[in-house]
DNA sequence: GCGGGACGA
């Protein structure tokens, strides 16, 4: 059963919560630990600065290389925030530069092989040409590097039985440093992108044109080869003035100057007067801050040195937990403090402040989740909300309400942080607040586009990686694509496609990557590309905003997600496979320039992409179910939401979808006013209907049972892991929990270990206590169990029909049981199910027998008599399907 | 006969 269950390992950190754990009671060890560890770094860090002072002198940097080799030590500040996991670059570096020249002395071999005799154009002649200087160029490189540059084996910081965060952290910063460090020692930076480019450019040629077609063995590849067109270029921002700071600051004392030295680097630091003057002066902002402009570490660092912190925090939203752990730890850093006291962050299980936090990074729901305590946010004097381009729920909600409390609230400054695209429109929002810019450090990336639309981007997106891998220079694809399956099926034709070609091609390691995979076949993607391999990534949309991958130099792009839409009428969710939008299409080339120049290839055309794809993402809001949304916000105490002061408004209709539900479970009165069961619900982190539920098993006495199917229920379908090769095993372990037929809501009783549900479980216990239901475990009573479940859901009920499928008694559609219920077979007469959903049918997932009398019962003001009087029962055999 | 991705005092 092992491997079948999806162990929803995040990294958690210890707690360290309050401020009095160790200021005093710190053992004398860890002290002098701390010390010993605090003057190696110094040391480190001295040693390694004298070198690169040296190394600079001696190769006397023109100021064009310097600009650049700062360049490329700060597009590394992100990744490092973002992937802790990280080995150790430089390795991966030197690898790959190996490869590189290597691969190029390969080729001007073959070439010469292949050509002798053969009348080269000029053009050819010259390319040739190119690739003789760059191959010498490397050479020379690779052998100057050899000796000036240390590499380090990756440490270990994961240890058994818990993470120890502060060495954990210590060593994303230790090599960030190496990597700034020995990135100054480049002299051929510069030429680097020009020789990327230049590789890029002929490789394209001869594979295409000449070389690899002479070659049998290539033919396979390049029968079906797709024409693509270099249309455009998108920038790498462009900073006019260098900073000498850097450089003046060398000779740092400590590792803490160095650390701020290098904030001086960023771009943001030139603004850092202006945009404190912006701030002082109108109380709202919109920011465009650029990838790699600084602007999350730094702007409330600046406000805090501007003394904002005196009358209360600094709170900044980001839309993922490990963005706000690890953006905290690098300010903790910065600012030369522990984690979890002048600077915090805080998501759901960990809160990791203290009442000395006055930078609180977190996420954006959990500031949602603030306000139900504090509605006019008195602890802080600056909101930011960072990332808000990505428009998630929260962050809408946000909005609404930050815009709400700043009316009077003028004390309270709001920053708003972008992308360039939708700055006007944020602006607009917040009554024509000023947009402030700030440029960002990122390589530049060609975009190419196909000549005719492909017909099936599947089998296009698989040629176009291939084709890549055969002619472009070192470096690893990234391919989007929509699913799991979609991932699988694209993995087998590879790797069919590479053993038919043998040999005679480069080791092409095929990473899939979803959220849906363990976290130990996750870590794949991470480990660096062996030496004379590429890695191929073939992602969803995680690749797009949530992981960063190093490495990344092509990228893929067939321009399709899938999106899940929910119609309010019918309370279905289904997800569809929809074109990207411009916005999406445009993040996901930029995941090829982060650490180098990239290339973007789209496997439509120019004409599609201008013409055809939406600006912007329809924002989650708009798509998807409110009821909870709804419930915070009345418990806020904001009634008329028809009026409320979305940015872009959800549908009416599911507005009141929402009211007409929570009215129906009684958290709304007549008059839409909340409940005292509406208040006790609102509590809960969960969708209403689970939250009914759990108020409702304080009367059955089973509140124990019901919140483990609520957490269970609340993590959702991501509990089994299924792959393609091992359906039939993981079928039948699930099919195990079913046994006796007890409806899927009970057998989740018996799914105990994972370690997200149970997070969610203890959390829901607190809550409890919290709305004063007592903790009544009641194991063997099913029928108290499903009364509360039905007291929750209620409103979905469902009736067999004569055909096997089923019917909703409420809005009457035609539904069936998903055959992953352990109900598939049995089609018991009255059903409640947790979810709808359109796949390839309307299904009802999760779904417990009910005795139809249960719902008069329950719910009288929602069902009558004649709702569940039985009019099939008479042609049916008695007895069969009825509740026990 | 079946899964985009986040997120929650």
């Amino acid at each position: 059963m092992a491997g079948i269950f999806r162990g929803q390992e995040e990294r958690r950190v210890k707690r360290r919560t309050s401020s009095d754990d160790d200021d005093g009671s710190e053992s004398e060890e860890e002290m002098k630990r701390d010390q010993r560890e605090r003057e190696q770094l110094e040391k480190n860090l001295r040693e390694r600065d004298a070198a690169s002072t040296r190394k600079l002198t001696e190769q006397k940097l023109s100021k064009k290389e310097e600009e650049e080799a700062i360049r490329r030590s700060m597009a590394m500040e992100e990744d490092d925030i973002h992937t802790l996991r990280e080995v150790s670059r430089q390795e991966y570096l030197k690898k790959r530069e190996q490869k590189k020249l290597e691969e190029i002395r390969d080729d001007i071999e073959d070439e010469q092989y292949l050509f002798e005799g053969v009348k080269l154009s000029e053009k050819e002649q010259r390319e040739m040409g190119y690739k003789k200087q760059i191959f010498e160029l490397l050479k020379k490189r690779t052998e100057e590097t050899d000796d000036a540059t240390e590499y380090r084996m990756p440490d270990a910081y994961d240890q058994e039985g818990g993470v120890n965060q502060e060495k954990r952290f210590s060593v994303a910063i230790q090599r960030y440093r190496d990597n700034a460090a020995g990135e100054k020692m480049n002299p051929f930076a510069e030429q680097e992108a020009w020789e990327d480019h230049q590789i890029g450019k002929a490789t394209l040629k001869f594979g295409s044109k000449n070389k690899k077609q002479m070659s049998d063995d290539y033919q396979f590849v390049f029968e079906d080869q797709i024409a693509f067109i270099n249309a455009s270029v998108m920038d790498g921002d462009k900073f006019d003035e260098l900073q000498t700071e850097l450089h003046e600051q060398s000779e740092a004392q400590s590792a803490l100057e160095k650390l701020q030295a290098d904030r001086k680097t960023l771009p943001i630091y030139r603004y850092r007067d202006e945009l404190l003057k912006a701030v002082h002066d109108h109380q709202v902002l919109v920011i465009v801050g650029e990838t790699g402009s600084g602007k999350t570490t730094q702007i409330p660092q600046y406000l805090h040195e501007a003394g904002y912190t005196k009358r209360g925090k600094v709170g900044c939203t980001q839309p993922r937990r490990v963005a706000a752990m690890s953006v905290a730890a690098r300010v903790s850093q910065e600012m030369g403090v522990k984690l979890g006291h002048e600077v915090g962050y805080s998501i759901r299980f960990e809160d990791c402040t203290s009442e000395k936090t006055v930078l609180k990074y977190m996420t954006d729901g959990m500031l949602l989740r603030e306000f139900l305590g504090e509605p006019d946010l008195a602890g802080y004097s600056v909101v930011m909300v960072d990332e808000a381009h990505e428009r998630t729920l929260s962050t809408d909600i946000l909005f609404g309400l930050v815009k709400d409390i700043a009316r009077f609230r003028p004390d309270l400054k709001l920053l708003i942080s972008s992308a360039t695209l939708d700055a006007e429109k944020f602006s607009d929002y917040f009554d024509s607040a000023p947009i402030f810019k700030i440029p960002g450090r990122r390589y530049p990336v060609e975009i190419h586009y196909t000549k005719a639309p492909e017909a099936d981007y599947l089998d296009a997106a698989i040629v176009t990686a291939l084709q890549i891998h055969v002619t472009q220079s070192p470096g690893d694809i990234l391919v989007f694509l929509t699913g799991q399956e979609e991932i699988e099926t694209a993995e087998e034709i590879m790797k069919h496609r590479i053993r038919g070609l043998g040999t005679k091609i480069a080791e092409l390691i095929i990473c899939p990557i979803y959220a849906n995979l363990p976290t130990e076949l996750q870590a794949k993607i991470f480990e660096p590309t062996p030496e004379g391999a590429r890695k191929v990534v073939l992602a969803t949309n995680i690749a797009e905003t949530s992981l960063t991958i190093d490495g990344i130099k092509y990228v893929i792009d067939p321009g399709f997600c899938k999106m899940k839409s929910y119609n309010p009428r019918t309370g279905m969710e289904s997800l569809l496979v929809t074109p990207i939008s411009k916005a999406s299409a445009n993040q996901r080339a930029g995941r090829s320039g982060r650490t180098g120049p990239g290339k973007c290839f789209r496997l439509y055309t120019a004409y599609n992409y201008y013409n055809d794809l939406d600006d912007n993402t329809v924002p989650e809001i708009q798509r998807t179910n409110l009821a909870n949304v709804v419930l915070m916000l009345k418990s806020l105490g904001i009634h008329d939401l028809l009026h409320f002061d979305f940015m872009d408004p959800p549908p009416s209709e599911a507005l009141l979808k929402s009211l007409e539900l929570l009215f129906a479970l009684s958290a709304l009165n007549k008059l839409g006013e909340l409940t005292k069961v509406g208040r006790r619900m609102a509590e809960f982190p969960l969708d209403p209907m689970l939250s009914k539920m759990i108020v409702a098993s304080e009367k059955y006495k089973c509140s124990d049972e019901i919140i483990s199917i609520a957490s269970m229920l609340s993590i959702g379908n991501s509990i089994f892991y299924r792959p393609k090769d091992k359906q039939v095993h993981a079928d039948n372990a699930r099919m195990n929990f079913h046994a006796g037929n007890v409806g899927d809501h009970i057998a989740l009783l018996k799914v105990r270990s994972m370690k997200r549900a149970r997070d969610i479980r203890d959390q829901l216990e607190g809550l409890l206590e919290r709305v004063e239901i007592e903790l009544v475990s009641n194991p063997n009573d099913f029928e108290a169990v499903k009364k509360s479940i039905t007291s929750g859901f209620f409103p979905h009920s469902a009736r067999l029909q004569k055909n096997g499928s089923y019917r909703t008694v409420k809005h009457p559609q035609t539904v069936h049981i998903h055959p992953s219920s352990g109900l598939a077979q049995v089609l018991p007469r009255w059903v409640v199910y947790h979810e709808l959903v359109l796949t390839t049918k309307e299904y009802m997932r999760q779904v417990t027998e009910l005795k139809p009398e249960w719902l008069v019962e329950i719910a009288p003001h929602y069902y009558q008599l004649k709702d569940v009087e039985d009019s099939t029962s008479k042609k049916m055999p008695r007895g069969e399907g009825r509740a026990s």
